[in-house]
DNA sequence: AAAATACTTTGACTTAAGTCAAGTCAGACT
DNA sequence: AGTCTGACTTGACTTAAGTCAAAGTATTTT
C-alpha cells in the first residue's frame, strides 16, 4: 500500500497533473486508487459505462478495438505518466474503445465525477486536459489519414522512420511490440504485415533480425512513407 | 458590417461561448473577425502554420485531408454554432487539415493568442473546450472503426441510419451531400460508392431516387452495419 | 532436454475496391 | 431549345490485402 505522499510523488510526474502544487497534488492523491494489471488483463471494456479516468504509473496499455469478425485496431498505447478514458470521463458516455495491459502495470484511478470536480476546482487541469486531448485528436487524425490513403508497406515505412526518430540517428531499432500488435497498430493482420516487412528488406530498404530492424535506406523510405 | 452587439448575439448560439455574460460576450466581439467564404474557397490548408480559432457563423464548413495521389477523406462537417481547428489553436502546431466552404458560409475568426487568453481568463470556455474536443475524438475514433473494419456497403449503410436517426421515423431521407463528397465522407470514391448504392438497392435495403433515399428495411440495414 | 504453447511466416486462393475510360444524365448558360 | 459542364454511373481490368491452413520458429513450462 502507497503512503499519500509516494502517491502524490507519483501524480507529479504526470501529463495531467503536471505543474499543481504539493498541497492540491495531496488533495488529489486522497481520492485516487491503484490499480495492478497483468499482462493481457483487461481494464476496461468497449462500451461500457464510464467510470473515470486512468493514468499509468508503471507499465504500458493499449487502448483498441475489436470488430465482430475479431479484428482488432490498437487506437494508442500509453506509457508512464500518461492518461486515458478522458473522452468518456468528460462526457459521460460509454467508453469507446477497450483498454488492455501489455505487461504488468500499476494504474491510478481517478472516479469520474471527482475528475470532473477537479476539472472546475484547478483550472490547470483543465487547460493541461486540452493539450493532451489535442495531442490524442492529432494522433487519430493520423491514423485514418494512414488508413484511407496508405497501403501497408507504406505504413510499415513511417511506423519505423517514427520510431527511429525517437532513437534518433541510430539506425537499428527494436520493435516495441509484437509483430501482431505492430499488424493492429497499422490497421491490417501478421499475415499481411508479414509481407510488408518482406518486401521492405527485399527492396533493399531494412534488413530484420527478430525484432531487430535496421533500416538500409532512410531516403527510400521517407519517399516511401509519403506517395506510393 | 456587424456591430458589436449583433456579434456578440452570434457568440452566445455558439458552442464554445455558449454560458457567458452578455459582458463577456462583448470583451470577446471585440476581438474576432468575420469572413465569408464562397462555395469552393478554401479556408486554410493542412501543413500550413496555425492561426487560431474557427467559428461557423451561417453554412457550412468541411475539414478534410487530400493523398498525394488526390484522394480525398473529409473528417468533419461542420454547421453553425461549431467551432473548428481547435487542435492547431491549443498547440500551436501546423493544421492537421484542410477546410473549405461546401457553401456560402460566415466564419467568425479567433487568433491563436487571443483564444489562449480567453481559455485561461474563463474556465467554462476551457470546459465547453473540453467537452466538445471529446466529441471530436469520438467522432474520430468512430471513424477509424469505419475505415478498419467495415465495408463499403457496410459504411453507407451506418450513414443512412445515422442521418435517419435524426429525421426520426420518416423512412425517406434526403442526402445533405453530393455523392463526391459521400464518398469522401466515407473514405472512398465515387465509383465504388455507386455500387455500394446499387447494391443495397438490388438486395431491397433501400430505393434511390437522385439524393431522395427511401429506407426500405430498417432491421436488415442495421444487420448490414454491423457485421457483414 | 523434451514437450507444449504461442508467435510468425509462407503458400494458394478469393475478393473488395481502386483505376481508367466511356457513357449517361441533369442542371446551367446563351 | 440546344449545347456545355460537371456529376454520376457503368464496364473491364488490376491489385492490395484478407482468409484459411500448414509449416516453421520461439519461448516457456515441466
Amino acid at each position: 500500500m502507497l503512503s499519500t505522499t509516494d502517491l502524490s510523488n507519483c501524480l507529479r510526474a504526470t501529463k495531467i497533473f503536471h505543474g499543481l502544487s504539493p498541497t492540491q497534488l495531496d488533495t488529489i492523491a486522497e481520492i485516487t486508487q491503484i490499480h495492478t494489471f497483468q499482462k493481457g488483463d483487461l481494464i476496461f471494456q468497449q462500451g461500457s459505462a464510464a467510470t473515470g479516468l486512468f493514468v499509468v504509473k508503471t507499465g504500458r496499455v493499449k487502448a483498441f478495438k475489436l470488430s465482430a469478425q475479431g479484428k482488432e485496431q490498437i487506437l494508442h498505447l500509453f506509457g508512464e505518466g500518461d492518461h486515458f478514458a478522458e473522452v468518456p470521463a468528460l462526457d459521460g458516455k460509454d467508453f469507446p474503445a477497450s483498454a488492455e495491459a501489455l505487461q504488468l502495470s500499476e494504474v491510478i484511478f481517478l472516479p469520474r465525477i471527482a475528475f470532473l470536480e477537479l476539472l472546475h476546482q484547478y483550472p490547470d487541469i483543465a487547460i493541461n486536459m486540452l493539450i493532451s486531448l489535442s495531442q490524442h485528436a492529432r494522433h487519430l487524425s493520423q491514423l485514418v489519414e494512414d488508413l484511407s490513403f496508405k497501403e501497408v508497406p507504406q505504413r510499415l515505412a513511417t511506423y519505423l522512420l517514427n520510431l527511429s526518430d525517437c532513437t534518433d540517428n541510430l539506425c537499428t531499432i527494436d520493435l516495441d511490440l509484437s509483430k501482431g500488435q505492430l499488424a493492429a497498430t497499422l490497421g491490417t493482420i501478421p499475415a499481411t504485415l508479414s509481407r510488408a516487412f518482406y518486401r521492405l528488406s527485399h527492396e533493399g530498404l531494412i534488413a530484420i533480425d527478430g525484432s531487430q530492424i535496421e533500416l538500409l535506406d532512410r531516403d527510400l523510405l521517407q519517399k516511401m512513407s509519403h506517395s506510393l
